[in-house]
DNA sequence: GCAAAGATTTGCT
DNA sequence: GCAAATCTTTGCC
């Protein structure tokens, strides 16, 4: 076996590797791309050790049309920010927001199209402890929590129950140390530190398949104006305690 | 070069 | 329930 042919197959199970599980539909229109999303597992792996999510909120964006988009910026095209939102299906578009948060985005559709999925929350699977710690060094970074009091943050962080570590856009990030340097990479590359797996074939994954999606509009988008705040591209495990809040339809 | 606003979260009233 | 925190990006002068 040449060195090229090694590296086309996964370094444990040794199967041949096909084409990502996730492309197909993540290469397609951003609704089904956004409830492909829906139960994959997000997969950290930093020197924290591993971190697991499941997927159970998204939010779709349409791309230049679509003014709650950040794909609408660039008069004649594309902007330093979004450049990466006109590339292929499954690259991460992360940004600040609110000089703050980070968010985390895969995008979707075919080159060009600058359609992307927002992750709004996931439901942590594994790595839950590196997670807390996480959550805990990015609320002691900011100057807010130094000044006030940094003992009732980490008070409140250490019985925050597992279902809150990553409920909300911002927090997903900040419980996978997830941030702007990450912009650009291969989400669907099974060797990236950042990446998305398919739910595992087992029994639980059998759970997963059986939750049911519900929707509504998009979260914090008012300054779009209709249609774009009425079209119901918020997509989430109906019956998921992770769900973003308190702002969020629990 | 400058002003305005933002795909959020938290803590206090 | 409301407003502050915080800083990058964008559009316009």
């Amino acid at each position: 076996m040449s060195a090229v042919e090694r590296g086309s197959r996964r370094l444990n199970d040794g199967a041949a590797s096909g084409p990502h599980p996730l492309r197909s539909r993540l290469s397609g229109p951003v609704e089904e791309a956004a409830r492909a999303l829906l139960r994959a597992r997000l997969v950290r792996e930093d020197s924290s050790g591993l971190r697991v999510g499941r997927v159970v909120e998204v939010e779709a964006y349409d791309g230049p049309a679509d003014l709650a988009s950040h794909a609408r910026f660039g008069r004649h095209g594309r902007t330093a920010r979004n450049a990466v939102m006109f590339g292929p299906a499954g690259v991460a578009y992360v940004y600040l927001v609110y000089g703050m948060y980070d968010c985390l985005n895969v995008v979707s559709g075919i080159e060009g199209e600058a359609s992307a999925c927002l992750i709004r929350a996931i439901e942590p699977v594994h790595g839950i402890e590196p997670m807390r710690a996480a959550r805990l060094a990015n609320a002691l970074s900011r100057r807010r929590s130094r000044e006030t009091n940094s003992r009732l943050t980490e008070e409140r962080l250490a019985r925050l129950p597992v279902e809150r570590l990553a409920s909300g856009p911002g927090l997903v990030t900040a419980a996978l140390g997830i941030d702007r340097s990450l912009n650009g990479l291969d989400l669907l590359d099974p060797t990236s530190p950042l990446r998305l797996e398919p739910a595992p074939d087992s029994s639980e994954a059998a759970e997963d398949r059986s939750r049911e999606v519900g929707t509504s509009p998009r979260l914090g988008i008012d300054y779009a104006g209709p249609p774009w705040t009425e079209l119901p591209w918020r997509f989430y495990l109906a019956d998921s305690p992770a769900l973003s809040g308190p702002r969020g339809t629990r």
